[in-house]
DNA sequence: TTGAAAGCGGTACCAG
DNA sequence: CTGGTACCGCTTTCAA
């Protein structure tokens, strides 16, 4: 095939037409007869003729790429995210580029500088625990190059947003401990500044709230780098542990602090969820797995990655500036064991 | 940036030189005077030029592309060996097309026709379960399409591989599990026509001739998908227990298939290890974490990634055609806990 | 309805 | 050492 690739020119030859004829015929512009273009894409059907992507680039301006800003690709939530779009990428004959950034804000930026100049048609972003400033995105935005936001947001750039019900997750698995009879729940989550965070949060005072229980500050326990470094978990279990009243059960806000938390409680000695019950969000394959069997609030991974490509392919093939954004809440699950 | 990246032209004219002085003074000709590579290299930085990539594609008819052809992205082993490719991706600016199968050969094909299609400048395979026929490789390497096989590969095309060394790991496992005191070692696997299945069953085997322990054909399993299917680890798993004289012991030859049986031999009451005991290949992240901890084979996946990418990368960018082939074979660690 | 030709941004050959 | 120019493959305007 490589080699052996045929080009307009040769069609054109072929069959004694100009390129601009055969071009037109692909594309069954209006203005070409019914039998020129019968002829055309027979021919070019024949011969597996398959234009050439680099050269409609370099003309359209457009490269069919989307890049992808994330922290690690093996984070099993990720994962199933890239596995989305990945699903609706090919489907609709875009290519990705996927960084990322380790939770830096540097290499973020450097993937950002990169992905740009590969001139991405749009942008799929969730951002690093260590943003705080956008503006790197922003400058982007004002340019007008596409880009739709997923699970970690920011609300300083309008565009379409896909989320998970963070709220209602953290508040349905807060609400499960506190029916379960358990009354010092504390939580551990990413940096203050990571709209996961927030509203993961937010979930876990509202359940706090509605059921008049105090929220004592020093149950919430935040990693800077989101558990990227296991001291960071260790250092706030230890903060918790050594309270007066420790706490008898625990949101964990993201993967990584789960999984890395419960290690570290194992590994202290402490027995769950006698001393100290464990739900928190995952999106783990096997939580069923462990000892004890893991609560877990579980987002749809892979339906956040569809529906942030599709949004975004929209947005990049729409003939007007796209001025008014969605923003779709994905529903969680709290599966229940006996974790807590 | 984007709309405002200046190109060759631009320099050119600020600079009142002509545009092929200004792409020679930048790629340093050696038939450039400093004076005016310095001058030329000032301004370019000062203004930010970035060269547009689609141009130089298509003028080189390369793409600094690289296709990806795997399984599942998701996998944790593939998503670390993912990982992998992309720091070196990254570093040396290619760009990475990945493309995912679910073990199914026609999609496998398809993917293929797609990423020729997209012109990548090399490819880096690791087979489905399906396949058994690689003539679709085959024909992309006559027209020297530079390739490197990993994980599971085929020994029909030549070119670089790079694995784990399956028998090495296989036989680690099986003769941990037969010091350990297994009388009755039995082993669920993949296809038979996977390169790691026929490896890690002669580690198996190795082990077990080694220590005069008959080679039992009923007590190997094979799972066609690959354990895509629950069902297939299913069957296999009650084709052991329902033999005369049911296995003691379990070596389960992949990620998927670690998984399943773990959680199916729970599901059906059996205790671990007292009952069966099992050892498995798996990347999983936190097997300590299971009940019992989990016995594992592990594999240096980002390793793979890493040092095939480099593989590729060397390849595509001889000038000579290369016709020496590395067969690279990466250590496993076995992580003894107390599923054994 | 079709053809000719310019041009997207670089590269590389040929002159000078 | 530098400039002019053809060309990579396709799209699109302008003419016919």
């Amino acid at each position: 095939m490589k080699s052996e690739n045929i080009t307009i020119k040769d069609i054109a030859k072929a069959l004694n037409l100009s390129y601009s004829t055969v071009s037109r015929a692909l594309k069954s512009s209006y203005k070409i007869s019914e039998a020129t273009q019968q002829l055309v894409k027979e021919y070019a059907e024949a011969h597996h003729y398959r234009p050439n992507l680099m050269a409609q680039s370099l003309k359209n301006q457009k490269s069919r790429c989307i890049g992808v800003v994330l922290c690690s690709i093996p984070n099993s939530f990720f994962a199933e995210v890239i596995s989305g779009i990945e699903s609706v990428a090919y489907s609709k004959d875009y290519l990705l580029i996927i960084t990322q950034n380790l939770e830096s804000y540097e290499r973020e930026v450097k993937n950002l500088e990169n992905l740009t100049w590969r001139s991405v048609d749009g942008l799929l972003i969730s951002l690093s625990t260590e943003t705080k400033d956008v503006s790197h995105f922003q400058e982007l935005h004002e340019q007008r190059l596409p880009m739709v936001f997923f699970d970690r947001v920011t609300n300083e750039i309008p565009s379409h947003q896909v989320i998970t019900d963070n709220i209602g997750g953290a508040y349905a698995a807060t609400r499960h401990l506190i029916e379960r009879g358990y009354k010092r729940i504390a939580t551990i989550t990413s940096t203050p500044y990571l709209s996961i965070s927030q509203e993961r949060l937010e979930g876990y005072k509202k359940a706090l709230t509605e059921f008049n229980m105090p929220v004592h500050d020093e149950y919430i326990q935040y990693c800077p780098h989101g558990g990227m470094i296991i001291d960071e978990i260790d250092s706030a279990l230890n903060n918790l542990l050594q309270l007066p009243e420790p706490p008898d059960a625990l949101l964990t806000a993201s993967d990584r602090i789960t999984i890395g938390s419960y290690s570290l409680i194992q590994k202290k000695g402490l027995a769950i969820p006698d001393a100290i019950a464990v739900a928190g969000f995952s999106n783990f394959t096997a939580p069923e797995l462990f000892n004890p069997p893991l609560t877990t609030v579980r987002q749809n991974a892979f339906e956040m990655g569809r529906m942030a490509t599709e949004l975004l392919i929209q947005q990049v093939e729409s003939k007007r500036p796209v001025t008014s954004f969605e923003k779709k809440i994905l529903p969680t699950e709290l599966i229940v064991r006996s974790s807590t």
